[in-house]
DNA sequence: CAGTGGTCTAGACCACCTT
DNA sequence: AGGTGGTCTAGACCACTGA
């Protein structure tokens, strides 16, 4: 592991344990270069880590504060219903409604931003939380991970970790997120009264090259998530639209 | 401004003009050194704003690749609903239905980590896009920021431009997202059926230095927004709960 | 194997904050 | 005024990619 993400460890860790608690202040760049024996820069790589992740608040001349401690996120906990599940200690599975390959329609070709007629799968799943029915995912995939999906077993796993495990790697995502009326069908898939509010995430992943993989449709029975977001000045990935544009 | 931003910007702006198109390579830090005359660290310094909002990906022994031109996205139109309906050209407008002082209950004060009792200022405001209600906020403001606002015109402009304006700066925040039914009261403010889905963001925003600064509870029309996040491997600040921990 | 990005060093000057 | 973070330089070695 690079000294640098070592040192962030470090620092977390000790913002954890209390040493340097909410609104206390790290010590300076001098001091942790002089307590690791390392140049500044690599100071700053491990510092400029914390910031990102929201821990801490860097002012130009201030010492830099604790905001509060590193959040248990992860991008695969975002990106797979199966790893976020075990994470809160859920057990998660799936009902399989509909798992074929086709050839992308139009609409289906923008959203995937892929050409038309280009080959993918198309997959729907109800996923369950011990057993409860939580979501209804409708997700297309693209090019070489449409044709290893059809191999694989829907109803257990993640595929994202059956992806990941085969070296097909997600590295960049897209959320859409907002409020709809539950409509016959997906009323029915989730047990609730038709008309009722979901939580709708759609999503295209691309690998690590831009190429995009997947695109989900997931809605949420009301009660089952929330997302959360952190944002700052300096890092900032949120946006608001209008439906229109979205 | 600074010779990194300088470049980053101009690298952004030969993105949008099809200079880089998506999907193509940008140009090696070594060309990139040679072309703008500074030391590698300033073009990785760079690259890296590109990384971070999402515009091209990096990986390592691999020509960086063009993933898309960058978000009109802020931090401030994230957080001030007047900012974002002007850059969508619409025009907003509010309602203002209390605007109170007061001390902290129980729950107020640990919502917006502050001690019970610390004083406050409540208000509660419809927000109308060309006159249309779109959503109902419901904002506890506290410390200093509390007192300025009892003198400020509510129903125009932004508190955010504001407080800004006054050297107060939003620098955090922390965005919980979900859906929910419309209660009678709600469903009356923005003139829609009780029961129907809306879209709600709840939200904590601190200073620089960590100090909440405000906490806001704003309910959207099913139909007014989506809101839209991006991660990746390197950056993630979205995460997903279960209601119970949110 | 050559090219490229990832990490690290050592030192410099400046802008800003605190006292 | 002294301390602190922001920026920048110049050079080095390593790990990975791709032809």
């Amino acid at each position: 592991m690079a000294r640098y993400l070592e040192i962030a460890a470090e620092l977390r860790a000790a913002i954890i344990s209390g040493e340097y608690p909410i609104g206390s202040v790290l010590p300076s760049e001098g001091d942790l270069v002089a307590r690791y024996g390392v140049a500044r820069g690599t100071v700053r790589q491990a510092v400029a880590q914390l910031e990102q992740d929201g821990v801490v608040a860097t002012r130009q001349g201030a010492r830099r504060v604790v905001l509060g401690s590193a959040p248990t996120q992860s991008f695969h906990e975002m990106q797979s219903f199966s790893m976020w599940a075990v994470s809160q200690g859920h057990v998660p599975s799936a009902r399989v409604l509909k798992c074929e390959p086709g050839k992308a329609t139009e609409q289906e070709a923008a959203m995937l931003r892929v050409p038309p007629g280009e080959p993918l799968v198309r997959l729907e799943r109800v996923r369950l939380l011990d057993g409860r029915p939580t979501m209804v995912e409708r997700t297309l995939y693209a090019g070489v991970v449409a044709e290893l999906l059809l191999a694989m077993d829907l109803t257990s796993g993640s595929i994202t970790e059956q992806l990941t495990a085969q070296g097909h790697v997600y590295a960049h995502a897209e959320h859409s997120i907002d409020a709809m009326a539950a409509g016959v069908l997906d009323a029915e898939l989730l047990g609730v009264r038709r008309g009722n509010p979901l939580l709708r995430l759609r999503r295209l992943t691309t690998s690590p090259t831009g190429v995009p993989l997947e695109w989900s449709d997931d809605r949420y029975r009301q009660d089952a998530v929330t997302i959360t977001v952190r944002n700052s000045m300096s890092v900032n990935t949120l946006m608001r639209l209008s439906p229109a544009l979205a």
